[in-house]
This record gives C-alpha cells, sequence and structure tokens, in this order.
DNA sequence: TCCATTCTCTGACTCTAGTCAGAGAATGGA
DNA sequence: TCCATTCTCTGACTAGAGTCAGAGAATGGA
C-alpha cells in the first residue's frame, strides 16, 4: 500500500476522532457516566432484557447489574420481572428515565448540527455527500467473510432474505419447494460450502456451493443486502468460493439464474462466466452460466 | 437545520468512531496504558520538555510526573537536566524507546492500510477523495473567529505569515516600512479591530479593520492560511469584520489591495465592494474598493 | 424428580486516568 | 539579597470501568 495513502487515512483519523471525540463526550456532560448513558440508551423506550442488554454493548454481567442499580437509584429506569422465564429480568425506563434519554438525543442531534452549522449550504451538501460515501466504503471494508454452518441464524437470517428477495422479483413468486433443492446437508461440507458476509454482527450476504461428482460444482444462494448493494460484495463473494472451490480441486462451476436478476446476470458475465445450454431443469431459471477455473481464474482477494 | 442532515452526520460518526476507535485500541494492545502511550509519542524523536509536554496535552503536571516516572522504570525515557533553566526538566527517548514509538507508529500505519485493504482500486480512490472533503469540510466547521490582540503571539504569527506572503507574491517584494502603517495600537480597540481565526490552536487566517473618523473605517491584513485556502474562511472573516464595523456604528469601508491578489480581489467584487479612485497613496496598491453597509450588508453569519 | 445450565446479583478486587495540596529547588525581578 | 513565582515531584485521594468468583433462583432435558 502507498504510504501517502497511508497517511491520509491517519489524518483523517486524528480529525474526526478530535471532533467527534467531543461528540462522544456531550453524553458525560451530564453528570452521569459514560456507562450509564450507554446503557440508558441502549434500553430504548420499549424496554430491554438484561441479558440482550449484556450482549449489545459486550459487558459483564456483574458489571450491568450494577450499572442497572445506580440508573435505579436515580429513578430512570425500572428492572422486573420479563416475559415467560423466570431467570430473565426486564429494563424499563421511567418517565424520568425516557427525558433523559430524549435530553442525550437532543444534545446529540445538537452536536451533530454543530459540525454542519458554520458551514454554508454548498458545503453542507458536499460534506454530507463526503460523509455518505465514506461511510459507505468504511462499511465495505468491515465486511468479513466466512464459512457458516447454513443452521446458524445468521446463515438462516441470509437464506430467508434470498427466498423472500426471490418471490419478490420474481414475475409470479418463488416457492421454494418447486425448485432443485439445496438443504442444510447440501450446504455443509464435505457436500457444500456455505459462505456469509458479515458487517458489525449484521449478516449482509452469502453464497453457497454444492459440490458435484467430475470436478465440478455448483453456485448457489447468491445474495447481498440491499443496504450494501453497489459496494462490490457480490464479486467478493464469488471471487472467494471460487478460491474456496479451486482449493478443493473443482475445476468447474456452473449456475442457474433467473431473468429479472440483472445485477447477477452482469456479474457473471463480467467474472467470466458464459452462457450454456441448461444443464438442469430449475423451473425459475432463465439462463445457465459456466466458468472454468482451470485458466485464468479469479485469484483470491 | 434539516433533521435527515443531522441523522446522517450521527450515523457517519457512529460508523466512523466504531471502526476509528479500534485503530486508537491499537496504541493499547501492547501492555502499555493510553496514557503512557501518549506521552511516548509526544516526546518525539527529539524529547522535548515536560512543561511542553503538559501543555500540548493538557495533563495536570503530577500526572505527568507519575507516567514518566513508568515510563523511566520501564527504560523507554530519560528524564534529565534541560537547557539553561534548571527547574525545567527534559524526557528523551532511550534506543528502545524509541524502537517502541516506531512500533506504535507502524500498528497505526498497519490499521490505517486494514481499512483500504479490502477495498478495489477504485474504492480506495474514492474514499481518499471523501476522506479528504471531510476532514477539510470538518477544519472548516473547526474554525473559530475571535478578536485577538495584536500582540497576542497568534495574532503576531499571522501577521508575520501575511507580511512574508506579500513579499513573495508581491513583484518586487514587500517592505512593511514602506506601506501604510498599520501597528498594534492601530488595530486595538478603540482605535481598530484585529479578528483572528483559530482552528485546533492553530491560527489559520486574520483581517483587522482601523476606524476613521466620518463612520469609516479601512479593512487591513485580510489573509488565509494556505492549508485552509478553498473553505469560505475568507468570506467569513470578511462578513465577521463587516457586522463588527456595522455594530460600531461604521457606514463605508474602504480597503485598498494589490494587483497580484486575485483571490482577494475576487472576494471583494463579490462581496459588493466596487472599485473605487484611489484614495490614499498606498505605493504597493492597485485597486481601491469600498462598500456602504446601510443597505444590502451582509448580515453576519 | 434430579441435575446441569442459565440468568442475575453481590462482594471483593484491579487498573486507568485523573485531581489536589504541598514540598523543595531554581529563577528572576525589585 | 530577598521573595514571589515557576517547575517538578510525591503523597493521598477519587471516580469510572471493568474482572472474577460465587451464591441463589429458575429452567429444561434425561
Amino acid at each position: 500500500m502507498e504510504q501517502d495513502l497511508v497517511e491520509r487515512v491517519r489524518r483523517f483519523n486524528r480529525t474526526v476522532t478530535q471532533r467527534v471525540g467531543a461528540l462522544d463526550d456531550a453524553y458525560l456532560s451530564r453528570g452521569r457516566s459514560l456507562g450509564q448513558a450507554r446503557l440508558l440508551w441502549e434500553i430504548g423506550g420499549e424496554g430491554s432484557e438484561v441479558r440482550a442488554l449484556r450482549s449489545r454493548l459486550g459487558l459483564d454481567s456483574g458489571y450491568v447489574s450494577r450499572l442497572l442499580r445506580a440508573l435505579q437509584a436515580d429513578g430512570l429506569v425500572e428492572v422486573g420481572p420479563g416475559g415467560t422465564d423466570g431467570r430473565v429480568r426486564t429494563a424499563r425506563l421511567t418517565a424520568a428515565g425516557l427525558a433523559e434519554r430524549a435530553e442525550l438525543d437532543r444534545r446529540s442531534d445538537e452536536l451533530a448540527a454543530s459540525i454542519l452549522e458554520p458551514l454554508t449550504a454548498r458545503q453542507r451538501d458536499r460534506m454530507i455527500t463526503a460523509m455518505a460515501e465514506v461511510e459507505r466504503l468504511l462499511v465495505a471494508s468491515l465486511v468479513r467473510i466466512s464459512v457458516a454452518d447454513p443452521r446458524q441464524p445468521e446463515a438462516r437470517q441470509c437464506i430467508r432474505a434470498y427466498v423472500a428477495e426471490l418471490g419478490q422479483r420474481f414475475a409470479d413468486g418463488f416457492e421454494p419447494a418447486r425448485s432443485i433443492p439445496a438443504d442444510d446437508a447440501d450446504l455443509t461440507p464435505p457436500a457444500g460450502l456455505l459462505l456469509v458476509a458479515m458487517v458489525h454482527e449484521e449478516p449482509v450476504g452469502c453464497v453457497a456451493l454444492k459440490f458435484r461428482p467430475d470436478s465440478r460444482a455448483e453456485v448457489k444462494r447468491m445474495w447481498v443486502a440491499p443496504a450494501v448493494r453497489g459496494l462490490g460484495l457480490g464479486r467478493r463473494l464469488l471471487a472467494e468460493i471460487e478460491a474456496r472451490a479451486a482449493d478443493r480441486g473443482v475445476r468447474t462451476l456452473r449456475l442457474e439464474t433467473n431473468r429479472t436478476l440483472d445485477e447477477a446476470i452482469e456479474l457473471y458475465r463480467t467474472a467470466g462466466y458464459r452462457e450454456v445450454p441448461a444443464f438442469n431443469d430449475e423451473p425459475y431459471a432463465h439462463h445457465w452460466f459456466e466458468k472454468s477455473l482451470d485458466a485464468g481464474a479469479t485469484p483470491a482477494p
């Protein structure tokens, strides 16, 4: 990586943390500790289970308990029995707690506004545009792709979103039962492989491989969350799964797709897949593609 | 301010602090506390006076002393007598300290690179461009303009930079002694007024006013640091000084300028100044401008 | 019904990041 | 020469942010 790019990023980090650090301190400036403020925020308007708070904030159970006790003493929070499970307790904001939270929100807004306030209208527009760009690309750089068990909740979430989207986009809906199946076992090694892309703790994309005899495999379940489209994630997933396939000795990749999925079709074409005659009778497919991994294979990123 | 803009800024802040916060933790990940690491960094390759460290980091003297003791115990720092003043002590990095500092630097580089690494070349370019834009505009929004005493060091620094720049740009140099004088007294109330623009602790621009009889005043010493040009700071300084002039009952502003100062001339024209015949015999001036503050005056920002 | 597990809470710690007061040496202007 | 000031350092203290171990209640599968 060129040093001047790195230098640029470090300068950006310095300036931004200085400016945005001041924003974070806003949470403090209320005689309340940062821990308490974060918890107050995280409980939210609806209340929240204590264990959920613990896992969302990544805090020790003893610590959370103590923070809740402090907020309770200030009359901002009530901790009571939750739902059906008698062990789980639920924290809820009192009226005073809600007011306090709204105040934190207001201050946060105010300080965000104070960044824009000294700028002219044109500068504001440019700032917002540039911020959105940085944020999108940061998200792109935060994506981590890894092998997942199709039974994991994140994997389930992806597959569900994938099916839902096909249902919306296909002219006459999508009924998984009518399609050639790719069930959990098919996507679990050694029969197949599922990759899930995560950003923060959210699954944002997936792709699967189903190994066939004869050094062949089929690409299935290519999906990218709407929020992160246009960031090249589809291409990264495809490159990653191709690399994994090559590692497993696969020499030919095949896939079929529906005519409504323009971005996917474009992706396959530009990634070196060529259209071939139908090699199966998938009822939802209109195009069949194939790519040889022997020569000119996309190297792993 | 529209709520969606504010929302945008807050989202940006969240994403960036999450990502960049991880960068800051890199300083920690060495079994050294953040305070120690910051100090190690601040001492620098050349060594530094303890009192300078204290003021640059804004820390309590006792605290700095203790941090230095800890670094000394680890063999990273030596604290010894400084220069002529026997009270002042100077901290210097040992070989081990320099190595440690280089390691922090390397890690910081590495983590900055890790942001760019997952991106394609085109995405990197866009990221760098957007980061530079956000940073520039953040700097613009950090600028604070206030009245300064011309004897203050920040004011001196501005005036010196102003004179130096004229010396470079004017065809045959600039000798303040030959110019119509505007000394400290002229720029101090009630005779005049000096505004200095600061960002962080750095002076980045100035403008002055010299009151005349007859509800008139002259604008002098308009200067903007090269690093922050193109951010509209000149216009802000001008608007601010006009507002101050109006408050003091000034009805007509006048100024003269040199033909090499294109941006300034353009600024004056677009800010409503119209060229008038020479009203003084300033040897370095080629253009004389005037603006009435009675009607259509630029409102204070 | 039993027993391992889960969830919450308390008590006893630790580490970091400070603040505050004051002592002692050096300095500099009256 | 004196005395207020400056600079550094030490001791004593505080608050925040957490960690760790274990107790007690509730749960759920064998």
